[in-house]
DNA sequence: TCGTCATCTCGTTGAATGACAATATGACCG
DNA sequence: CGGTCATATTGTCATTCAACGAGATGACGA
C-alpha cells in the first residue's frame, strides 16, 4: 500500500495562508524554481500563453528531454506551470494565478521582514 | 592593481532594468537568496526594522558566526539587507528599497512570461 | 605597540542540484 | 498483442551549497 508516485498530478495544494510566520511552501519552492537561469529561460518560453511540449522546450532550450521534463517538473512543484495531457503528449504552459499567489505571499513576507 | 575584495561594500548596483528580455542579476540573486530556508529565517529577524550585528543573528539563528556571515552577505548581494559598521561591529537590516525594486522586476517579468 | 573583540576569509566535508544516457511507463495504432 | 512515440524515472557524474573550525583582517583601548 504505498503512493505510485503521481507524477504529473499537482500535489496537496499547500494554498497561501502564510505571511506573519513565514514564507509559505508553495511559495519557497517558487523562489528556488525561479533561481535557476535554465528555469528562467524556460519560463520565457510560455510568454504570451504559449503551451508547449516538452520536447520542444527541450529543444528551444538546447537541454535534453530528461532534463527539459525534470525542471518543468519543479516548475510545476512551484506552480508557476500546468501541465495538460492530449494523447501521448503533455503540454506545459505558464501558470498566472499560481504565479499571483506566490507574488502576493512574497510581498506579505516582505512587508512582514522588511 | 588589483580590487582588494571589498566585502562588505554593496556591489556595483546593477538596478532593475529588465523584465522584457529576462530577470535583473539583483533579482536573480534576490531570489536564490530568499530560496533558503536559513535565510528566510535570518530575515525573520529583522522585522520592525531591526538593527542586528552578525553575532546576534547567529545566536538567535542557531549557526555559527561564519555562517552568519556568508549568509548575510548572500542576502546583502540579493539587496535584501544592508550593512552599516559602528565601530568593530557590523549591524544589518533589511533593505525595503532593494526588496521593492525586486519584487517590482519579478512583478514584471511574471507579466512577461506568465 | 599589544592585546582583544567582532567580523571576514579560507579550506574542508557532506548534502543537494543540474545535466546526461539509458531505461521504464503509458498511450495510441496496426 | 506488438511496435512506436512522447514522457517520466533511474543511475551516475560534476558542480554547487550549507555549515563548520581555524586563522586572517581591522578597529579600538591600555
Amino acid at each position: 500500500m504505498d503512493e505510485p508516485t503521481p507524477s504529473q498530478v499537482t500535489p496537496p495544494a499547500t494554498a497561501t495562508p502564510a505571511g506573519l510566520s513565514g514564507l509559505a511552501p508553495d511559495t519557497q519552492e517558487f523562489l528556488k524554481a525561479l533561481g535557476s537561469p535554465t528555469r528562467q529561460r524556460i519560463m520565457m518560453l510560455f510568454a504570451q500563453g504559449a503551451e508547449l511540449s516538452v520536447g520542444h522546450v527541450a529543444e528551444r532550450v538546447g537541454i535534453s528531454q530528461a532534463t527539459a521534463s525534470q525542471q518543468l517538473t519543479l516548475l510545476r512543484r512551484g506552480r508557476i506551470v500546468t501541465s495538460r495531457r492530449d494523447g501521448k503528449t503533455v503540454y506545459y504552459r505558464a501558470d498566472r494565478d499560481g504565479a499571483q499567489a506566490a507574488l502576493a505571499d512574497l510581498q506579505s513576507y516582505l512587508k512582514t521582514c522588511c
